[in-house]
DNA sequence: CTTAATCCCACCAAATTTGTAGGATTCAAA
DNA sequence: TTTGAATCCTACAAATTTGGTGGGATTAAG
C-alpha cells in the first residue's frame, strides 16, 4: 500500500500541476518558455485538507530529489521543475515509500541480495520479477500530468 | 514489499509441497487419491532455518483461512488441503498480508471509500486500478505449485 | 521593519511488525 | 496408561516504521 506520504503527495502534486495549468497549456505540445510560478503550500493545502506541516517535509523531499524547485520568503513557494508529463509517479513513489517491488531482491534501484536463496533457481524470485515488471509497466508510463486527466 | 510473514511463508510452503512431491507426481494431471501426509514444522524449518514459533502462528493464519490443514500430536503436522495448483500466491498474500492494491479505494477484497475523492474523476484511482489489475495478472495466475519449479 | 514563505532538525506518539513465552490440548505408540 | 511429539491459543514484548508536531533559522518582497 501507498503511505499517507505518498498519497498526499499525490493529492498536492495533482493540485500543484492544476495550479499551473495556464501557462502548461500556452503552448501546446511545447515546452512552456515563461518561468513556473511558485506555488506557496497553504495554498495547496486548501484544495486537499491537509497539515502544511506535514506537507513541508514531503515537499523537502521531493525537492532534493529534483523533482521540486522553491523560491524562499514572501512570494515564494514550490514549483515542478520539469514538466509533468515527464515525472513519471515511479519516481516519486520511490523518492517518498523506498522500492517499489515486493522483494529486496528483485528492486532495480534498491537491490539487496537476498540470503539463503539462489535466485537463478528461485520460483519466489521469479515470479515478484514479474510482478515488479507488470507493476513498472503502469507506474513508469504514467506521470503528473495523467493525475489531471480525469476521463481516459 | 512482503512482510518477513509472507516470505517466510512462501519459503515454508514451498519446502512443504516439496515434501510432498512423491505424492503429487503419482498421478500426473489428476488429483492425487492418496491422503496428504501431515507434515511437523520442525522438519520445514530444518530446510530453511526461521523461528518454529513464528511460523507455528504463520501456519495457524493459513489453517483458518483454509488453505492449510493440520493434525494434532506425535505424527502431526500441516498439509495442503487443495493441489498446489490451485492456491494463487495472491490468496496467501492476502491471508497474511492484507490488500494486494496501493489503495484501499481500488482493493477488491479490502475497499474502502476514499474521503474527498470522486472515484469517477480521480486520475489516482484509475491508475492505481491499473497497477492493481497488473500485479493480479500475475499474482492470481501463479500457484504454490510454479514455486517449486525455477527454470521457467 | 514586517510579513510570508521555505528550511532544518529534533522529537514524539501511535501503529505495525516481528517475534517470544507459556501453557493447554490432542494423539500415537510404547 | 504414561510419555513424548506435535498443534493450538492467547497474551505480551521488543523493535521498527509511520504519521506527524514544534520551534526556530533563513530568505526575500514590499
Amino acid at each position: 500500500m501507498l503511505s499517507k506520504k505518498a498519497q498526499y503527495a499525490f493529492r498536492a502534486l495533482t493540485a500543484l500541476v492544476e495550479e499551473d495549468m495556464p501557462r502548461l497549456q500556452s503552448l501546446e505540445g511545447q515546452s512552456p518558455h515563461d518561468p513556473a510560478v511558485p506555488v506557496p503550500l497553504n495554498l495547496l493545502v486548501q484544495k486537499h485538507p491537509m497539515s502544511v506541516k506535514f506537507l513541508e517535509t514531503i515537499f523537502l523531499q521531493l525537492r532534493k530529489a529534483g523533482i521540486l524547485g522553491s523560491k524562499k520568503g514572501k512570494g515564494g513557494g514550490y514549483y515542478l521543475i520539469r514538466h509533468p508529463e515527464d515525472v513519471p509517479l515511479a519516481q516519486v513513489m520511490r523518492v517518498l515509500d523506498g522500492p517499489i517491488a515486493q522483494l529486496p531482491c528483485v528492486s532495480l534501484n534498491f537491490y539487496e541480495k537476498c540470503e539463503g536463496c539462489n535466485e537463478q533457481q528461485c520460483g519466489l524470485h521469479r515470479i515478484m520479477s514479474d510482478v515488479r515488471d507488470a507493476q513498472l509497466g503502469v507506474l513508469e508510463n504514467r506521470s503528473l500530468w495523467d493525475l489531471t486527466r480525469a476521463g481516459r
